[in-house]
DNA sequence: CAATTACATCAACTTTAGTTTATATATAAT
DNA sequence: ATTATATATAAACTAAAGTTGATGTAATTG
């Protein structure tokens, strides 16, 4: 997928902006979207392929993160981060954080790796 | 349009690298992309709603040119023409080329604004 | 090893973007 | 005035991108 098509999708740029603090598995951006999972898939791979995200398995997770190894996507990146308003994302943030919180276990947090579920964990 | 989108299309870059050189109408642009005029307005439009080009009219004449008005489209505009092969729009340049050379008389420029006919002129 | 979880992928469908042919409009030439 | 030119716009069509629900696969748990 062409680099600038890749930027040219709120969904996509709202999964950059998720992205933005921190590597986040699948399920995560799936309820901090609340979207159905073949679609994030969907705009995972388009972002990958453009190389704006890079993935990372681990038994059944992938984990997503920001691809910052290359200079122009990395302007890019910036560029668009910066200029994405908040509220157009303070939904899916308090949505992820909601469900972050459901993951840790009386307020320790437990690593994904160590964890036997994700979502709904 | 979007600003990314409007970059995620192969026409539009090979008119921006067309207008790269200066200004030029749209009878030009139909010449040397070699394609029907109302495609060619399609996306003059879009690339001029995104903010990458502006119009002057005089006369019947409609005459685009690059608009480095915004930073940061300024910017991108640089960053794309830089990164476009010149083997992707030598064969529009050269169509350019030779339609400019009909537009003068014995080798004497007339510029546009002082012509009577633009197109197979 | 049967059931569950996380995710990818596919086929069918919907939506959006791009293309084409025809036509409208404005200016200018005759 | 009539005709021609330059460009825009609209309607119908095609193509590409995005969405959805179903299914496949691999790892994980019980």
């Amino acid at each position: 997928m062409n680099i600038f098509k890749a930027l040219s999708e709120e969904t996509r740029l709202r999964i950059l902006k998720l992205l933005e603090r921190g590597e986040l598995c699948v399920c995560d951006i799936v309820t901090a979207l609340d979207m159905v999972q073949p679609k994030v898939s969907f705009h995972l791979a388009a972002l990958k392929e453009a190389g704006f995200i890079k993935d990372r398995k681990q038994g059944k997770w992938t984990h997503y993160s920001l691809d910052d190894s290359d200079f122009f996507r990395r302007f890019l990146l910036l560029s668009v981060l910066e200029r994405m308003p908040e509220e157009a994302v303070s939904k899916d943030r308090k949505r992820l954080g909601d469900f972050l919180q459901g993951k840790t276990a009386k307020g320790k947090f437990v690593p994904t790796e160590d964890k036997k579920r994700c979502c709904g964990g």
